[in-house]
RNA sequence: GGUGGGGUAGCGAAGUGGCCAACCGCAGCAGACUGUAAAUCUGCCCUCUAUGAGUUCGAUGGUUCGAAUCCAUCCCCCACCA
């Protein structure tokens, strides 16, 4: 068991905002002396049951909660799912059917238990309270913020400023996130750090449900394999955690030097005086970076798919691509017999989308067969049973002759 | 309701009768360099039965030898004023 000041420490840890420290360490005692746990919360959009490393970063810090014996409260915001955005501005907000939101719903929880203890989180549905609601709820809740106070957050200040819309719609769901917080009488809740404000909003909302404020915890956002901007799904620069071990080694040794101290820490949650020894041992030379970042892929890979698959991983992308060796799981075309065109075996092997991207490919270089580039794009060939066709680095495809 | 500004390839954004498959930037792909790094440099970046052809510039119809560009009708978006 922890002591207060341990729980503490381990909840504060890789924050950036904190509403307010002293709040929770008076939340922590008095939870202790009930001897009943805090309700932590965090809301889900069941638009995307695609979960990344960058939605991990408050996974892990609720399953740190978990560990020190508290309650997460896990919403589905079927509700406002299955509204969607009627402007169509948002696509982030499609308009789901009750069916899609139950299957994404379903997803989502057999990848959020990858992180979080089912024994200590409660998943509820926000249409719960929001089906029900009636339009004087509604407005009687409107009441309580100011446009100004909207205007006051920070995408929704850009947007204004640029002369862009903003629908009422959008204006609209900080107040649904902040009644969550009233409906599940959250004790704390946590979001990204583009989420303050929301989280915030949920503070006044309780006060005037005479409840006791939440506490407002904020965790950094991930920047994704662009280096650049958050990671999403909508970006593409995303690491899920239903990816093959293969594409999270891949992907995660694509990362920057410069960034991996992030995932170290974000992602594994490794305190910080480890990082700190490893990032001495790469600057005096003591480690390569290379191999400290095999060692960050195989310990995601292994947060997902377990250890053994995490050294796999690391041993098949060592042959692949520093010993330039075959992969193990080459993907087979199968052809029927008789000559055929180097361009169309390419998109019948899947190594291109079309004929033109497939000529571009041979025309940079990228393509050979066997050990052969090939230079001509009007080659023809008689395939044989084996025949291996690369792409690039990574496009694979082995042939199989039709009987 | 009024006024003004718009809709161009994944996104952003030029082009306002032929030189337009359409400048440029971002993203993407490939090559070089490497550690599959990152950064950088170079090339490519609608499709095809491919030195040619076909389909693109909100939609439909029209003018013209020729339209992303002109005209008509329609659809959609945005800001401002009320």
């Amino acid at each position: 068991m922890l002591t207060l000041d341990q729980q503490f420490a381990k909840i504060t840890a890789r924050r950036v905002d904190l509403h307010s420290a002293e709040e929770l360490k008076n939340r922590l005692a008095k939870a202790q002396a009930e001897n009943r746990p805090l309700r932590v919360k965090l809301g889900a959009d069941p638009s995307a049951p695609d979960l990344h490393l960058g939605h991990c970063v408050a996974l892990n810090k609720l399953r740190e909660f978990q560990d020190c014996g508290h309650t997460v409260v896990f919403i589905i915001g079927d509700f406002t799912g299955m509204i969607g955005d009627p402007s169509g501005k948002s696509a982030t907000r499609p308009q789901l059917s009750k069916e899609q939101v139950m299957a994404n719903a379903k997803s989502y929880q057999e990848q959020v238990f990858k992180i979080l203890d089912p024994a200590r989180t409660e998943v509820r549905f926000n249409s719960e309270w929001f089906g029900p609601m009636v339009f004087e709820k509604v407005i009687r809740l409107s009441a309580h913020v100011t446009v100004a106070q909207l205007l006051a957050r920070d995408d929704f200040a850009k947007r204004y400023a640029a002369n862009q819309p903003i629908s009422l719609v959008e204006f609209l769901y900080p107040l649904v996130q902040a009644y969550d917080s009233v409906m599940v009488r959250a004790d704390v809740e946590l979001g990204g750090t583009d989420q303050l404000f929301n989280l915030l909003l949920g503070r006044e909302i309780q006060k005037a449900h005479g409840q006791e404020p939440q506490i407002v915890m904020t965790m950094p956002l991930l920047e994704g394999l662009d280096g650049v901007n958050k990671m999403s799904k909508s970006l593409g620069n995303y690491i899920a955690v239903n990816d093959t071990p293969k594409d999270i080694f891949g992907k995660t040794m694509s990362v920057s030097d410069d960034l991996m101290w992030r995932y170290f820490s974000l992602v594994l949650c490794l305190p910080e005086d480890e990082i700190a020894a490893l990032r001495a041992a790469v600057a005096n030379g003591t480690r390569h970076p290379r191999e400290v970042k095999d060692e960050l892929a195989r310990r995601i890979v292994a947060k997902f798919h377990g250890d053994a698959a995490g050294n796999e991983a690391s041993a098949e992308f060592a042959r692949v691509f520093a010993q330039h060796e075959l992969p193990t799981d080459i993907p087979e075309v199968v052809l029927p017999a008789g000559k055929i065109g180097i361009l169309h075996l390419m998109v019948k092997a899947g190594l291109a989308p079309s004929t033109s991207e497939a000529r571009r490919l041979v025309q940079a270089g990228a393509v050979k067969l066997g050990d052969d580039k090939v230079s001509d794009f009007r080659l023809e060939i008689e395939p044989a049973d084996g025949l291996v066709i690369r792409s690039g680095k990574r496009g694979f495809a082995k042939i199989r002759r039709q009987p």
